[in-house]
DNA sequence: CGCCCGATGTGCT
DNA sequence: GCACATCGGGCGT
């Protein structure tokens, strides 16, 4: 098992986005594991990117994205749904990699308690509904992810070839104007085994 | 399948 | 007030 590096966030947030595909997220509680494969992220990019929660400057909601990288913002949205980013890039530079899908691969019991009821295809197939499945919510807001320290972190994972890694613009966004609506920072992994 | 819409709380205008 | 980086149920095709 390998940690990522702070180093490894601490770059360009579209490079983080692409990389993070293939690595594992690991949510440790109560002495269990609940993991996932990454496989589908978006970047939002500093103050200037109209899409990303700092496109007002700082306030106390996003300020975790303005901070060191390899953080996590949890944020609330839509009044029940957490969304995990990871923070990257500089700090006092607001940019946040959002994670939108992971396959499940750990701990597959304690998740069927909340996700069961749906087919396994749709237990994490968005950022709301990984969230829900790994018991991630706003305690959770600026927890280091470079460490274990907070129940909270992503190892290294497979290498996946650009052959299967597909870019389209980021989801959720329309009234978003030009050019930031159509810039191609969604990231997804379409394996193999899927098809 | 796709589209439509209600749920439900918070942050910011 | 209102918009929101969403989800899931319902109904029509």
């Amino acid at each position: 098992m390998i940690l990522l590096p702070r180093d490894f966030y601490d770059q360009e947030v579209t490079l983080v986005a692409r990389r993070l595909l293939g690595k594992r997220l690991v949510r440790s509680l109560d002495g269990m594991r609940l993991a996932g494969t990454i496989v589908e992220t978006e970047a939002y990019r500093g103050e200037e990117d109209l899409a990303c929660h700092a496109k007002s400057g700082r306030t106390p909601r996003n300020a975790v994205m303005y901070g060191p990288a390899g953080h996590a913002y949890v944020y609330f949205t839509y009044g029940m749904h957490w969304c995990l980013n990871a923070v990257t890039g500089a700090v006092d530079y607001p940019a946040a990699v959002l994670i939108r899908a992971i396959h499940p691969c750990e701990g597959l019991e304690d998740i069927a308690l909340r996700r069961g009821r749906f087919p396994r295809s749709q237990w994490c197939n968005g950022p709301a509904k990984l969230t829900q499945a790994l018991r991630i919510d706003g305690n959770l807001n600026g927890a280091s992810l470079c460490d274990q320290h907070d129940g909270l972190w992503i190892e290294e994972g497979e290498e996946i070839d650009n052959q299967w890694v597909k870019a389209t613009p980021r989801v959720g966004i329309d009234s978003v104007p030009e050019p930031w609506k159509s810039k191609p920072w969604r990231f997804l992994a379409e394996l193999p085994e899927e098809q």
